[in-house]
DNA sequence: AGACATGATGATACAAACTATCACTTATCC
DNA sequence: GGATAAGTGATAGTTTGTATCATCATGTCT
């Protein structure tokens, strides 16, 4: 039912499937983003990486959001953060308040509800979001 | 089940009960904003109201935002806007892909199968959030 | 109704989060 | 290894806000 805890992906080879150049700062920047549990802003992540272009770093987290590797999401006061993708399908998140841990799920009681609810509006729903934010239970602001 | 087209929230009564001052640039957003059915920015919102500065826009969005009567709520690519609240308690939206109308709905079937997921996940969830993106149907762009 | 205290306003400057430009560099393909 | 097209970084610009502060006006008190 769940997919906590999935492999990484492989950044590098997304960028080759897709048909990109693997360079020296797209490397830098998979390699650090492969570490990443947390939610990120592009600004935190270019402040980590000094040594590569704060243009170069927007432009790269773009890329890997157009692959699908890297996901947008929504915040609990309606800003968003960046997330590392470890399941390529579609799939919901956990955000924790407290440390910003961010995990996907994937539960199909979900899309089954979205689908009866299709029935009851106008229109068509062509996709949705669906944010979770949660004590995680695991970092120490939200033990205990 | 759902509550749409409901009536529209009284800005001006959330105002006064909120001990905040009933001035000329406040009402002038709030008759704006009760015609809206679509979503919004504050940027566009201050467009359309030239004899309002752009801080006061700003300013009086976030405090009807802090008082329950507009919700910001996240667009399709993670992004977010604005949107006025007819129901006061806790509900979720629909937003035409097309024409980016708004409606609020409350389903109870939301709230059980978070409770349900709940049980399954570690941590606590403290919140959550659930976007619609649909084709309204409505609108020219949607209908057909 | 008039005065007053305080909250609200708007101009402006500032900050954060991006995006466009462009000369220069470099990965990939042959 | 050389050509070439993609990628980079410095910089400037844009968008979306927020802070400051002198001035103004609402709500209240009388």
């Amino acid at each position: 039912m769940f997919s906590f805890k999935d492999p990484h992906p492989n950044l590098i080879a997304a960028l080759e499937g897709g048909g990109y150049r693997v360079t020296a700062p797209r490397r830098a920047i998979a390699s650090l983003l492969e570490q990443k549990q947390e939610g990120f802003s592009v600004e935190a992540l270019s402040d980590e990486l000094p040594s590569v272009g704060r243009a170069t770093v927007y432009r790269t987290i773009k890329l890997f959001h157009a692959a699908g590797v890297v996901c947008k999401l929504a915040t609990i006061n309606g800003s968003h953060m960046y997330s590392l993708c470890r399941i390529g399908h579609h799939h919901h998140h956990t955000v924790c308040v407290e440390c910003g841990a961010v995990e996907e799920f994937r539960v199909d009681a979900v899309e089954r509800l979205i689908r009866q609810i299709s029935e009851d509006i106008p229109g068509e729903i062509v996709s949705h979001r669906l944010e979770l934010y949660v004590n995680c239970g695991a970092c120490p602001a939200s033990a205990g």
